[in-house]
DNA sequence: CCCCTAATGGGACTCCCGTTCCGTTAGGAT
DNA sequence: ATCCTAACGGAACGGGAGTCCCATTAGGGG
């Protein structure tokens, strides 16, 4: 991944219960060295996270086996992560700067059903789904993760909002169709079955959520104002 | 660490209110004992164990302070359950028992919509909500827990399946329509923004996710077989 | 190239979760 | 009513997660 510049563990950042002058801890004047070691175990630490998370889930995430995998000294991930929530939340906002190319067919039902598919597969990848899972999960356990789960599906919506928008020019869709919510409505009923009811994440599934999604966008179901 | 039969009612128990705990010695085919006291203290424990979720998530999940509150030993908890997600794979088992009474208003649109004004309101709730919030993540960490929360579901969806298919037969909807599905449907918007996006969760929110549920289903979307 | 210091790392220490041992209590069968 | 034993509870133990202290390393400005 690419050496982004500083620290995005501002929301996250590392509570400091020492005492009141203690040096050392981010905030403090001086220079901020966002430099190459910093950013090379700040890599190795979230990439280690990935396969932990992958493995063991978020309940099983360990600090002190994550500096292991990661080669990096324990002490080292406390200070600057200081709980697994805070973690995961600097991986969130990591993976919401690596952007997925979406596709641009032209066709409202194609561009839908290739959302649902894109979304499908991630989730019923071994790895992928393992991974949204875990994170999912430490999202709801601490407001910083919400919030950076948050922004990360803020992004992917925004890349796949064109397509309905330019449904509603061709009007294909209502005028005041509200395009998050219909890319929202592809996605949430694969979550749903992912996260609580557990059934079957088969590309059938996927073509009915596309399908259903945009016969409520046709139907109205998603305008900003009601009728 | 080898993992003794501590393994209790959790996984697999179907247990009455006042269930009988799973025998746990290996060697001893005695009675078992279904009574009072071990009712009891069931009871006090999943009504503390609810408590507890409620007010700090799953996470923060102590056994030892749930003793406290059920005013237990310690030791029994550790025994009866093992672990927070056989708990909560208890508690859930014992929430599938209680049914909410539905509404039968003889109009699709009108169930759906009550439907999902039901379940928005509880996930809005500050209690519910938390609650369900807990026991997801809970599932989501472990198979025996989520095996739980999926007949919880089921049982959920099959009381309100029959709105959809009275509406079949009369027309509404076309022949070959899944209730569960559309069931579903109506809830998967609502838990997505509650589990990911962490958006309002409003009435109107409740009331386009039935119409939209409602569109998609007269389009056929919801239909076994594919067109 | 050199110095200053931000950042890292090792190791010891502490505290608490989960387990084990064993005595006590109470359900229910006779 | 009495006995048997399943189930509970107190207390001590062990291990591992998280913290603290201080020496060491390396970034980057001069």
């Amino acid at each position: 991944m690419a050496a982004e510049p500083v620290e995005a563990a501002a929301s996250a950042a590392p509570a400091a219960p020492g005492t009141p002058g203690t040096p050392e801890r981010p905030g403090t004047p001086g220079t901020v060295r966002p430099g190459g070691r910093t950013a090379r175990v700040r890599a190795a630490v979230l990439r280690a996270a990935e396969d932990a998370l992958v493995e063991h889930g978020f309940g099983g995430l360990d600090l002190a086996d994550l500096a292991q995998r990661a080669e990096v000294g324990r002490t080292t991930v406390y200070r600057r992560w200081g709980s697994t929530t805070a973690l995961v939340a600097d991986l969130l906002t990591d993976m919401a700067e690596q952007s997925l190319p979406r596709s641009r067919s032209g066709s409202l039902a194609e561009d839908l059903r290739a959302n649902a598919r894109l979304v499908r597969r991630t989730l019923a990848d071994p790895r992928q789904g393992a991974l949204f899972r875990a994170v999912i999960v430490a999202a709801n356990g601490d407001p910083g993760t919400a919030e950076a789960l948050r922004h990360f599906y803020r992004r992917r919506v925004e890349e796949w909002a064109p397509c309905v928008t330019e449904a509603v020019e061709r009007g294909e869709l209502p005028p005041d169709t509200d395009p998050f919510e219909v890319i929202r409505a592809v996605s949430a009923p694969l979550y749903y079955r992912m996260l609580t009811t557990a059934e079957p994440l088969d590309e059938p599934a996927a073509d009915r959520a596309a399908a259903a999604a945009e016969a409520a966008a046709r139907a109205g179901a998603y305008r900003r104002q009601e009728p």
